[in-house]
DNA sequence: CACCATGTTCCTTG
DNA sequence: CCAAGGAACATGGT
């Protein structure tokens, strides 16, 4: 579940639980998500440190931390499937645990399934970020500016995430329905317009999926196993799957026309769109 | 068994 | 040199 909205989420939720905590040991549940780092190198850095902060740049959680009087900081990646939360330190770790952090009373667990995700030093992937959608600063001629002349299908540059910061998979198309801009247009070819209307649905589309997740409760229940979740709840999932009005609604009516759904293939990722509305 | 999956990166091909 | 396409990563769901 992890674009812009989901992390953001996520990072509000820890940002007023982390701060302060202490690392008292790590465990690497798999070394390849302290890539390109050797494992024992976060490790290293990690046990002993306690943190300052949590913040969000595009997908990425970058965590700031002090050590020694040294502050630095590491950064975060949810990847495909993973997770991340805090929990009285009790009990089993998860079967796909990326890592754990132990923090005394409670700890810090970063699940993921298919360990696409990342923990790790490298804070290299952020420099090359492009704005960010949901500063007020970003408009259509910023998005312009980046998309250049490029020839590329619009959609394949909405997921180039040196042109935008943060959107992924399920908002580049739910964004586009929302502009009724093809997705197959070039990119370069967009007119001014369109920039301006593409731009202020890819916030809206970011911002309401950010709300609506609030809206859902992050569930705190320390109630009854203890646990603080972060995630949603299996009742916000119908709500999250209603506020699509395209993904993974192949052949189902466009809530705008009427008009089937179409699924098609770009740069190897499923793009859906409307083929009335869109053009 | 086949195909699909919210992401990123590397390699090959044109 | 750049763009585009495909594969890889690893695991699970349908």
């Amino acid at each position: 579940m992890p674009e812009l909205p989901e992390v953001e989420i996520l990072v509000r939720h820890l940002a007023p639980l982390l701060p302060g905590r202490r690392i008292r040991a790590v465990q690497v549940g798999r070394p390849r998500v302290c890539r390109p780092d050797p494992p024992d190198r976060l490790v290293e850095a990690l046990t002993g440190a306690t943190f300052r902060s949590v913040t969000r740049r595009g997908k990425y959680l970058v965590f700031s931390l002090v050590r020694r009087r040294r502050a630095f900081q590491v950064l975060g990646h949810l990847g495909m499937t993973g997770r991340m939360w805090l929990e009285r330190s009790a009990g089993p770790l998860p079967r796909h645990l990326a890592a754990a952090l132990d923090l005394g009373r409670e700890r810090f667990v970063f699940e993921d399934v298919r360990f696409f995700g990342r923990l790790s030093l490298d804070l290299s992937p952020v420099e090359a970020l492009g704005p960010e959608p949901l500063d007020p600063a970003w408009d259509g001629a910023a998005l312009a500016a980046r998309l250049g002349r490029s020839t590329r299908p619009i959609k394949v540059c909405l997921l180039d995430q040196a042109i935008v910061a943060g959107v992924g998979n399920i908002y580049a198309s739910e964004a586009l329905h929302r502009a009724r801009i093809a997705p197959t247009r070039p990119a370069g070819r967009l007119r001014h317009a369109e920039h301006a209307a593409l731009a202020a649905a890819i916030r809206e589309v970011l911002a309401e999926a950010v709300a609506g997740g609030s809206t859902v409760p992050l569930d705190h229940r320390a109630g009854t196993d203890g646990l603080y979740y972060y995630g949603r709840a299996a009742e916000a999932g119908a709500d999250y799957g209603e506020r699509l009005a395209v993904y993974d609604r192949e052949g189902a009516p466009c809530l705008t026309c009427g008009r089937s759904i179409r699924r098609s293939v770009q740069a190897g990722r499923s793009t859906f769109h409307c083929p009335r509305c869109q053009r």
